[in-house]
DNA sequence: CTAGAACTGTGTAAGGTGTAGACAGAAATG
DNA sequence: CATTTCTGTCTACACCTTACACAGTTCTAG
């Protein structure tokens, strides 16, 4: 009972049990001749090769030896193989080589995730379908929050902090790799990209109606061939970082409500 | 002479005229019966009605009254109107109802780029292909610009500000949707499908691999059935904000090398 | 030991998708 | 007028996800 999806749309709590490989095997058929992780893996070695969109059920099928229709025996949907993947390629993380305190600790999850993503880029093209779910996340989650351990954040900052901060990594490794991606057209590399961009906002912002656009590009911001992509990373990062470390020394231990709302 | 897109990849260049809409008419055959606005103007209004997966060149056409084909005439690519659409989604600012200081008026950014995604959902669904580059889009990136002002922060530090906050709203709708989305399967709205969450990490924080995860947990910060979506959206943008009013501060005017690396 | 249930992998097929290429006709230019 | 350029259409291709029925295999209940 309940152990198939219904019909039409996705199952969380199935999603659930694949992510965590805590489906019941079944004693009665005949057992399946594959595992989960060889059709998540099959698909991420062709995510890896070809991109996202190079992975088609046939060609997992194909990739693992069985007819497309085989997959569905294990996976309700490619929907859900996607899920899967993204939480094969998130990976364990590794906090061995992190230092001791927050802000390096921090700063190393920030420059980790990076470092997975970049070197997989079809994961930012897997759209999030909700919150971390599986072991891999749930395990990076928990070595940031551990991070904070010993600062004198409320649980509901060092939230804060965790969502501030992955949504950062995430927004920002997202825009570096559509920049990569879009290299190869123009032939050009991430600085010179940089360079391309600056040059669109000169004529834009060659009109009185974006002044303050206008000097910021002015100040070469986006001319960025003093640095790399990492550089600008971090610079971001620690912009956070920093913020926080002003913040609580400012703000000190105190629950929600110790917040200052400025009214609405 | 290039005036059409290359074989295979996109052109940044054209797209870039598509967004401007400044591509020369072209004089010598007849004139299109479409504009580019009926076009984006059709499929956004499917995209409102269906999501994004809705979105076809076969209904789009069909809504405007030509073949799909025809499309193709003005569009380069479904990728490329995808993109359109999110410029034209994004639609432009209105800053008239902001306060005066930069604190409010980067709140009142936040709130209104979330409430416009609210309304339209699908435009999380469009994957980014690269920085801002359509009128609309900086022109919400000058609103924010321009609420910086008055203060002294240096440019670079506010092009930071920009990356955090966009990046935060964008990562905080992101979630809500994909939450407001799962509702409707199981059967439950925002509040209560923060407790399935949250029931879901009392089960897997249950073992002691999960230390910080669990006192999270445990303090009862997913369990917001306190909170509101909106209420949990500006705690963490405040978090940002108040990070930022501490920084500045504290670091006060200066360039980027006023930043205190601690190497690495 | 046997009947039946449960489960697997497969073949077929349906109903969609984006877009390449060739073509007839219309509009403006020389 | 002849020519060039642009438009919209038609046909066709390759490919996608997945619903469904079916034969074969394995275990369990009686």
């Amino acid at each position: 009972m309940a152990t198939e999806p219904k019909g039409g749309g996705r199952d969380p709590q199935y999603l659930l049990d694949l992510l965590w490989r805590t489906r019941p095997p079944g004693t009665r058929g005949p057992r399946g001749s594959l595992t989960l992780d060889q059709i998540v893996g099959a698909a991420v070695e062709i995510a890896d090769a070809e991109g996202v969109e190079g992975v088609s059920m046939r060609k997992v099928a194909e990739k693992v030896g069985v007819t497309t229709m085989s997959l569905y025996r294990y996976v309700p949907s490619k929907d859900d193989l996607l899920d899967l993947m993204f939480e094969m390629g998130t990976g364990m993380p590794d906090t061995s080589d992190w230092p001791d305190d927050w802000y390096g600790r921090i700063e190393s999850y920030a420059l980790d995730v990076r470092r997975v993503m970049i070197a997989r880029p079809w994961m930012i093209d897997i759209p999030i379908s909700g919150p971390p779910m599986g072991p891999n996340n749930i395990a990076w989650m928990e070595a940031v929050l551990a991070s904070l351990s010993d600062t004198p954040l409320s649980e509901d900052d060092k939230l804060g902090v965790l969502m501030v901060v992955s949504g950062f990594v995430l927004n920002e490794v997202s825009q570096e790799v559509s920049v990569t991606r879009a290299a190869p057209r123009t032939g050009v590399g991430y600085m010179e990209w940089g360079m391309a961009y600056q040059r669109m906002l000169e004529k834009v912002t060659d009109n009185p109606d974006y002044p303050a656009l206008s000097r910021l590009v002015k100040s070469g911001a986006f001319a960025d061939d003093r640095s790399t992509a990492e550089e600008d990373f971090l610079y971001g990062l620690r912009f956070i970082l920093d913020g926080i470390t002003a913040l609580y020394a400012l703000r000190g231990p105190g629950g929600r409500e110790a917040r200052a709302g400025n009214g609405t």
